[in-house]
DNA sequence: CCCATGACAGATT
DNA sequence: AAATCTGCCATGG
């Protein structure tokens, strides 16, 4: 794979990344924001991906909160069942990052 | 223009 | 561990 593609927009980027998670595995929105080139911009992540439409192929259910938490918003019981289904033990309504948060680089 | 509100996060109290 | 503050920034009242 290419790191570098200099025409890559932002949420280009974006895309290209959250679409390597994988499954069982979560990343967090701050991560995402890095990994697209736009630091301290996880507000921006969520704008992103609350925009994805409905049947969008990427693993929007895998991005969580730093500390975990499965954010509030309508959709967190589908996506905790996604992950569920993917095999992460939920811990109430937070993932255990320490055992399932995603590094760039890993299968 | 000021303020509140969001799929957020790190530091401080 | 939880509350509070600060940084971030688009959007709407």
């Amino acid at each position: 794979m290419d790191p570098d593609l200099p025409e890559a927009e932002p949420v280009t980027r974006l895309y290209q990344v959250l679409h390597a998670v994988p499954p069982g595995r979560v990343t967090t929105y701050g991560e995402l924001a890095e990994l697209a080139g736009l630091p301290r911009r996880a507000r921006w992540v969520g704008r992103v991906l609350a925009g994805l439409p409905e049947g969008s192929r990427l693993p929007w259910h895998r991005v969580v909160r730093a500390d975990g938490l499965v954010a509030d918003r309508p959709g967190a019981s589908r996506q905790r069942a996604l992950l569920l289904a993917e095999g992460v033990m939920l811990k109430g309504n937070r993932v255990p990052m320490a055992r399932y948060r995603w590094r760039p680089g890993e299968s």
